[in-house]
DNA sequence: TTGTACGCGTTATCAC
DNA sequence: GTGATAACGCGTACAA
C-alpha cells in the first residue's frame, strides 16, 4: 500500500460513485443504511483517510491557525501559544507556529507565508513599532482576521488581547512604596512599544499619586536579558544617591541586576527591594525568591483564540472587533518583602 | 477587494491565459520579458498570493511538518522545537505543533488529523511505551515519514534522534563519587520508557564500576513534579542511612526534593549533593545553582530536522534509516561541588 | 512564446 | 437513494 487511498478507490471497490461515498462518509441522511456501511467497511479495509487540502481547497476554510510570536522557547509565550491550543484544538483547528526573533522583515515573510498558506486567522505578538506602523498595516491588508496579543498595535478592526499593563506597572510600584521604598528606579526596554510606555506610565503615577519626585536618572532602558541588566544595576548604584527599589519592565533584566547586587553583597530586599514583570518560572526558585507582575499567559493564549473565533463565525463582513484588556497581578515574594 | 485574487484574475486583467501567468510568476525561461513584467506587475496590484493549498494539492506535498509533544511550555521541548523551525523554515516547510499532555489516545488523534493535513512528515516525542508499543506501530502505518526523538520507540525504518542517556547517568553518578559521595541516591520516573531505562543503568553501571554496591531501596519512582520530589526526598531522609547525594532523571523532581532538604536545613551540597538531568533554565539561577546534565535541545531539534530532509530529498522509496544519538553533557554547578 | 486541456481529492448541484 | 458533472487554484504536458 504505497499510496493513499482516495473516495475514488472506495467508489471503484463497490462499483459506486465517488458522490455516493462522500456522502455515507458524511453521514448524509439520504443514503441507504446498506451501502453506508458498506462504504465505511471498506474505508477502513482501505485505510482511508480524508484529504483535508482538497477539503480545504474547496471550502475555502483551510482550519489551520497561524501563530507568531518573537521566541518560542520564552515560558511566556509557550503558555500563550498552550492557551491558543487548547481553545482551538477541541475544535479542529491546526495551529502553525513562527518565530521572528523580534526581526521585522522575517516577520513580513512569515506573514506572507501564512497567507499563502490559506490560514484561516493569524494570532500574532508583532515585533512591529509604533514607528512602523504604516509598514506594518501594509503587510497585513484585510483578508484574513487579524489577532494581535501582547505586543499590539492599534487599528480599527484589528482585535486585541493584552494585560492591564499600566495597572501593573502602578501596582508593582505602588508596593514598593508600601514597603517604605522612597527612591524607586525603573528598567525600560524600549518606549516605541506600547506594552512599555504602560508600565512606564503605571510606575510614574504611581509616584506622583504619593507625592515621590520622579528622577529622571533612576529610569534605565536596556534589553531583556541578564549582562543588561548587570551594566544597569552597576549604573544605579554608581549613583550619588543609588536607589532602594527597582521595579523592572522585565523579569530577565532583573535577573542580571540582582546577581550584581548578590555580588556587592547589596541584601535584597533589606537593602534594596526588587519587583519583575512576567512572573517568569525562575523567579520563585530564586534565593531570594523574586516578586513579579503575572501576565496571565494562559488566559491571554485563550482569549486571542475565542476573540478568533468570534470573528469567523461571526462571517458576515461586519467588522467585530474586540480589545481585551485581562488583569495584570503583582505576586509578591521575598525580594520586596521587608516585614 | 474582498475576494483573494488568482492567476485567473491576473490573466484577464491582461487579456492573457492562467497558463502564462503562472509561468511568469514561476520565473520559467520561456516568456517574453514583457508580459513577464505585465504579470509580476498586475500581481502586485492585485494583490496576489499563491494559494499554496492548490499547491500542494496539485504536487502532492504540503509543505508541512507535523511536531507532536507532550507539552510545549517545557523548556526542553520549546527548545527542540525552535530547533527543529531553525531548520526547516529557510527550506519553506512550516511547523504544526501539537502537544499531547502524554495522552496516548490524545497522540492517536493528532496523528490522524495530521495526516489527515497532509503533512510531508510527522517529528514526535511519544508518549507511548514499550507496552503500547504495537498499538503505536498500528496508528504509525508508514506512508508518511515519521522522525522519533527523545522518548522514541525503535522499529526498522523509523528513525530515532536521542541523547547518550546511558552515558549522561553514568557520567553523572560517577562525578559524585569523585565528590566522594558514597550513598548515591536515584529518582527515577518510568522504567517502560527507553530514556529513563538509560539513565538508571547508566547509574548503576558507574556505581558498579567504583564498587559502590547498589540499594535498592536508594531508587524511587515518581512523576516530574516538584511535590512528588518533596515527598520521594522524605522518603529518603527517612531511612535508617540517608544518602548522601541524588542523581534525578529530572530536574523538576530534584528541584521539590532540594526545597525540602533546605527546609530541614540541610546543606547542599555538603551535607547532601545532587545532580538533575534536562538543565532546565531555573537550575543555574538557584541557590545553591543546580548540577544537571544538558541534553543539547537545540541540536536534537536541528537533528531531527535533519533526518526528515535526508528522507524526503531520498524520495525513492528505499529506506533511509538513521539513528543518532547526541551526546550528554555534564553541566557541574555548586550542587554538586564540595571542593 | 503562448494557448488548451487535464488532474490533484473533495463536495455541491443538478438530474434521474 | 444514487450518478454525473462542475468547481476550488494551480502547474504542466502537449499543441500551435
Amino acid at each position: 500500500m504505497s499510496k493513499k487511498a482516495t473516495i475514488y478507490d472506495i467508489a471503484k471497490e463497490l462499483n459506486i460513485t465517488a458522490a455516493t461515498v462522500s456522502r455515507a462518509l458524511n453521514n448524509n441522511p439520504k443514503i441507504s443504511e446498506k451501502t453506508r456501511n458498506l462504504v465505511l467497511a471498506t474505508a477502513t479495509k482501505l485505510n482511508y483517510k480524508q484529504n483535508r487540502l482538497a477539503l480545504a481547497l474547496k471550502s475555502g476554510k483551510s482550519k489551520n491557525v497561524g501563530v507568531v510570536v518573537p521566541f518560542i522557547n520564552k515560558n511566556f509565550f509557550a503558555s500563550v501559544i498552550r492557551g491558543i491550543e487548547d481553545e482551538l484544538y477541541p475544535k479542529g483547528f491546526h495551529v502553525i507556529i513562527s518565530q521572528t526573533y523580534e526581526d521585522r522583515n522575517r516577520e513580513k515573510k512569515i506573514i506572507q507565508n501564512l497567507l499563502n498558506a490559506q490560514v484561516d486567522g493569524i494570532l500574532l505578538s508583532t515585533s512591529f513599532t509604533e514607528q512602523n506602523k504604516d509598514e506594518f498595516k501594509e503587510t497585513v491588508k484585510k483578508s484574513t482576521p487579524f489577532i494581535l496579543f501582547d505586543r499590539v498595535l492599534r487599528f480599527n478592526e484589528i482585535s486585541t488581547v493584552t494585560i492591564d499593563d499600566y495597572q501593573g506597572g502602578f501596582v508593582a510600584t505602588e508596593h514598593l512604596i508600601a514597603q517604605g521604598c522612597k527612591k524607586i528606579a525603573h528598567f525600560d526596554v524600549d518606549q516605541s512599544i506600547e506594552l512599555y510606555q504602560h508600565r512606564f506610565k503605571g510606575y510614574k503615577d504611581a509616584l506622583a499619586k504619593h507625592n515621590i519626585p520622579f528622577r529622571k536618572e533612576y529610569v534605565i532602558s536596556l534589553q531583556s536579558n541578564m549582562e543588561a541588566g548587570k551594566d544597569a544595576a552597576k549604573t544605579l548604584m554608581n549613583l550619588p544617591e543609588p536607589p532602594d527599589a527597582i521595579f523592572s519592565s522585565t523579569d530577565n533584566g532583573l535577573l542580571g541586576a540582582v546577581k550584581y547586587l548578590q555580588s556587592k553583597s547589596i541584601r535584597i530586599p533589606e537593602d534594596l527591594s526588587v519587583v519583575g514583570f512576567s512572573n517568569e518560572p525562575f523567579t520563585q526558585f530564586m534565593e531570594p525568591s523574586i516578586s513579579s507582575v503575572d501576565q496571565s499567559p494562559l488566559e491571554m493564549g485563550k482569549m486571542a483564540a475565542k476573540v478568533f473565533l468570534e470573528q469567523i463565525e461571526n462571517d458576515s463582513n461586519e467588522k467585530v472587533q474586540s480589545n481585551v484588556v485581562l488583569p495584570a497581578k503583582l505576586i509578591v515574594r521575598k525580594s520586596s518583602s521587608k516585614t
